[in-house]
DNA sequence: ATATGATGTTAGCAAAGGCTAACAAGGGGA
DNA sequence: TCCCCTTGTTAGCCTTTGCTAACATCATAT
């Protein structure tokens, strides 16, 4: 799977949480890109079977497009985290150093982060 | 500078400590890519005042291409450390990841690493 | 009923950065 | 001398992923 196809399945997670219904139009706004770019990606995702949409306009993840999605913001969440612990970032620069790294960091890297956040926050109890 | 330029000019820093002389062929080896591709990227490195090649196929780095090369190598090290160190991967997996971070880690995440290894060096000893 | 605004799609462009095919040029061996 | 090997370059293709222009739909307000 691309990184910009992750990026928007992870978006459309995001979304799904504080909405009820989530449209082309609400991830394009979220990304700020153009209805058209979200259009053809959301095509790519259905073909990818990650993402349905039923009716016309109101899109669902799939099981395995949720599963994904979950996993990506997992990442994005633990390697956010991990930056602002060890390189004493503001959230904010570490979510996006985090955004390109959670698309290419070996997993082998990204457990052994997970194993090291997981440490540290028990030793700070 | 886009990420491949970058990784282009690194690429010439490295082979430029271990031969006396680079030329366009060694960079396409140790990349794996093919001679088209390193030609073009050797002319937008010269287009951007990072490279010059007096006689005919001999690579020199100008004085800011080598100033470029080096902080990126220096990134390169540092993030491969800083990667060893946490989540406890091999170099290989580490260097992996790095080449990757090198390009588009924020500067105040890349400082907070630097940090981060120094202390940790220091406490080590 | 019609016009307007929001949403989605189609067509096609651009840049980045890989590739192959094919050609140019120089150096050394038969 | 001539041919071949190495090296470099040019032309042009492909994919990814953004974009705009333009069109299709549909709902709502007048």
């Amino acid at each position: 799977m691309k990184e910009s196809a992750e990026n928007y399945l992870e978006t459309i997670l995001l979304l799904q949480r504080d909405n009820e219904t989530v449209r082309a139009i609400d991830v394009a706004n979220a990304l700020g890109y153009s209805k058209p770019s979200v259009s053809r990606a959301m095509g790519i995702l259905k073909e990818e079977g990650m993402l349905e949409s039923e009716d016309s306009n109101c899109l669902t993840l799939t099981k395995e497009g949720l599963k994904k999605a979950k996993a990506l913001l997992d990442r994005h969440e633990t390697i956010t985290t991990f930056l602002m612990m060890t390189a004493d970032v503001s959230q904010e620069i570490a979510e996006q150093d985090a955004c390109k790294m959670e698309h290419f960091l070996n997993e082998k890297t990204f457990k052994g982060i997970k194993k090291f956040v997981k440490e540290v926050d028990e030793y700070n109890q």
